[in-house]
DNA sequence: CGTAAGCTTGACAAAGTTCAACGATTGTGG
DNA sequence: CCACAATCGTTGAACTTTGTCAAGCTTACG
């Protein structure tokens, strides 16, 4: 019965520091009770109605705990899935490759999301998974995680929930990518970003990006050169600051009513 | 022990039929054991690997079973979230609707599909599922669904296949619509059309469209005219033969090949 | 049998891509 | 620690693809 030593830290409030100070004391903090004790608690990560001793259980699954830096992977495509990620701090993208040497950024994951959950029916991994910046993921065997989901109620609920957060950010992603122009997608991202780090404690309207024009674009399904056009005229407009990868929102409201435009 | 007595007859093999004589004796395998008994066993269905005492315990789970008529939905956005459907035969999209009135299909779903699957950790349905032809589905409560899949490893490795078999599809949509001009994306529905109705025992190369060219534009995220005109075009081109919504694929390998165009 | 809905095709407009040049930023090795 | 190279970002101009609008035709349905 240790969960109530916890600290859940309130998060740094200054994000663009994950930019330089990464890494806090993981090896420490994995020296006193798992690596989860200071994982922020979140809808899409740790579950959040866990009694003591399931906390302990939950905590208890990991089997992994890894560094990644910039540029590297934590999977790629055809890799044989052995489990699911817990993304403790840092920026992670999951791309998938076509054939003919095309990319497709399929998602961008940061502190308290869980990824590799797209392999879970599989034999092995469908994308790629790299860091954006040196990162801190832990790993959950699946077979550990199946096992204690059939023993616990309360796991088997969050394995769900966040099978389905995966689908349901997928399907708004279609909508995005299916019938969305250029600005609107770029205002819905810059929208669905900033709502994210607020989520986690970092300022909504101030935020640096972690990923190229181009990744940008292949997420959105853009050129990097529409992502940079698109960036310039919002600021134009005055909705947006932006210098390079560091973005300013000015004004919200006007960014949302972008991307229901009214087709005048 | 019935299972032996299971009729998972021989498919349909004219697939037009399916859109004269549809429906059949359902009522009468409900009374002799319930519907599931002439399901066709898929990978995405019915689970293959069960014991005779598991499948009774899978097809004991269904709640409901249900005839749409064409145009009915099965849920709607919003809609309580009760459990998810198999369906038994028939063709059912869903739709997701924006708030300025913009449609964008997610999917398709015919025999042996699991629709609403993506609702799993959410107190509501997050898209429209309506039929486009009459047909029949079964619900399995999801309540009942979580307590088995508990107790039977069987159907929670179904479940999680089922859910990962949606992410992956929802995946290859991103790609799609991500990073392919309007004839690769229709040559590579036309593909995946192909394909599912080759694994339920139909024509692979001849085949009926169930949908408009509005809806299959919407999935595509394109304009009906685009889909026309890549339909016209293919057919100029020997690929295809199309006369409305009666299609045969005429040169596959032709087709596969403008999916991965080279760039000259 | 007529009407509505769906499909095709053409001409034009708009949005986004491609190519190219240049400026800015970052990171590395001298 | 500076300088230079490499990468990244911006912007312009021409081009390509797809969307829009409109008309005419076919098919399905009441």
């Amino acid at each position: 019965m240790l969960a109530h030593t916890l600290t859940r830290p309130a998060v740094d409030p200054v994000f663009v520091r994950s930019l330089q100070a990464k890494i806090p004391e993981v090896t420490d903090s994995l020296g006193s009770g798992g690596p989860c004790r200071s994982c922020h608690p979140r809808t899409t990560c740790v579950p959040t109605g866990l009694s003591d001793a399931e906390f302990d259980q939950f905590t208890g699954l990991i089997t992994t705990h890894r560094r990644v830096k910039t540029g590297q992977a934590i999977y790629r495509a055809g890799d044989v899935f052995k489990g699911i990620y817990l993304v403790r701090s840092g920026f992670i993208k999951t791309v998938a490759l076509l054939e003919d040497g095309r990319e497709q950024m399929t998602g961008f994951y940061t502190g308290g999301d869980v990824l590799g959950i797209d392999a879970i029916g599989s034999v092995d991994h469908p994308t790629d998974a790299v860091a954006l910046e040196d990162s801190d993921v832990c790993m959950i065997a699946y077979e550990r995680l199946e096992q204690s989901s059939r023993d616990v109620l309360a796991l088997q609920r969050y394995l769900h929930r966040a099978l389905s957060v995966e689908i349901v950010r997928k399907q708004a992603m279609m909508v995005l990518l299916g019938s969305m122009r250029a600005d609107e997608r770029v205002a819905t991202f810059l929208l669905n970003l900033s709502e994210r780090l607020m989520e986690r404690g970092f300022s909504a309207s101030e935020f640096v990006l972690r990923m190229s024009r181009e990744e940008i674009g292949s997420f959105l399904g853009i050129k990097l050169e529409t992502v940079s056009r698109v960036f310039s005229k919002l600021q134009k407009t005055g909705l947006l600051e932006v210098e390079t990868r560091h973005v300013r929102i000015v004004d919200i409201e006007a960014l949302r009513a972008t991307v229901h435009h009214e087709v005048a």
